[in-house]
DNA sequence: TACACTTGACTACACGAGTAGTCTGTCGCT
DNA sequence: AGCGACAGACTACTCGTGTAGTCAAGTGTA
């Protein structure tokens, strides 16, 4: 059900990401990679670890003294929400702009587009829950 | 080419919206339609233009010696471009989440979803452009 | 001319997010 | 028993955005 998800920035989404892909797994583990591919500081990714568990993105058990991490929804679900919250927030529930970029879009993965294509005429197979009591 | 849009808050796009639908208009124009529907203070509103205007957003024109804002780019443009920023930096370019929140997206209108499906129809129909060097 | 009203520039404050430093506790080794 | 490495809590600073107040300049009218 994808519980109302607390705000989420830019950064602490790739966090999560990266950790939705490793999980369980340890602050230095994910400070050392970040340090490597973005130059952040150990502390500045504890801080943004400390913060998604605190937004309920992450759990994080001790074992023999050091926290394991792991998210507490998948990525997917968490991207899924994000989706929602930008269409219904940032687009007002309408498609349109996203048909638009669809349209002009040269740096999309034909694939992904393919992909969609799959989807929406799934969508259209399934017409079972277009409740149109709105 | 919808030149790299700096960021933009979901309020100041709101505002946008509005002025792209009543524009050339006037700050005293846009604020007491706010003032009323939101209960913000005029300055709030005067503020909020100002900024929009720094971006790049908005132009405005002095007649008779008060502003009359009107959008740089149309507010579908601009939305479009969000989009853009949404899937390229949140996605990362991908469409599944997207995908995945059609699939159970109980919240959108059937005709938003009748539309893009006519949009990637219409995608399918037209692969000219599809320039894969990346 | 003087005052009221409108307009817009400037300033301010709060909060979230990005970034990072310091401080403290703990564990292992010597 | 003490030192050094490491982990995590706390604190802090910056920037963007949402919100709004103050103040000064311009204009119309009594």
């Amino acid at each position: 059900m994808v519980p109302k998800a607390k705000t989420l920035g830019k950064a602490e989404l790739e966090l999560l990401q990266f950790i939705d892909e490793k999980h369980p797994t340890t602050v230095r583990e994910v400070a050392d990679h970040w340090e490597k591919k973005a130059g952040l500081a150990r502390t500045t990714v504890l801080t943004m670890m400390d913060r998604l568990k605190e937004k309920g993105f992450l759990t994080r058990k001790k074992i023999d003294g050091v926290f394991h991490y792991s998210p507490k929804r998948s990525a997917s679900s968490v991207l899924e929400g994000l989706v929602k919250d930008f269409v219904q927030g940032v687009l007002g529930g309408s498609l349109e702009p996203f048909a638009a970029y669809l349209n002009d879009a040269k740096d999309l993965d034909p694939d992904e587009v393919a992909k969609l294509k799959k989807i929406v005429r799934d969508l259209d197979s399934t017409p079972a829950e277009k409740d149109p009591n709105k």
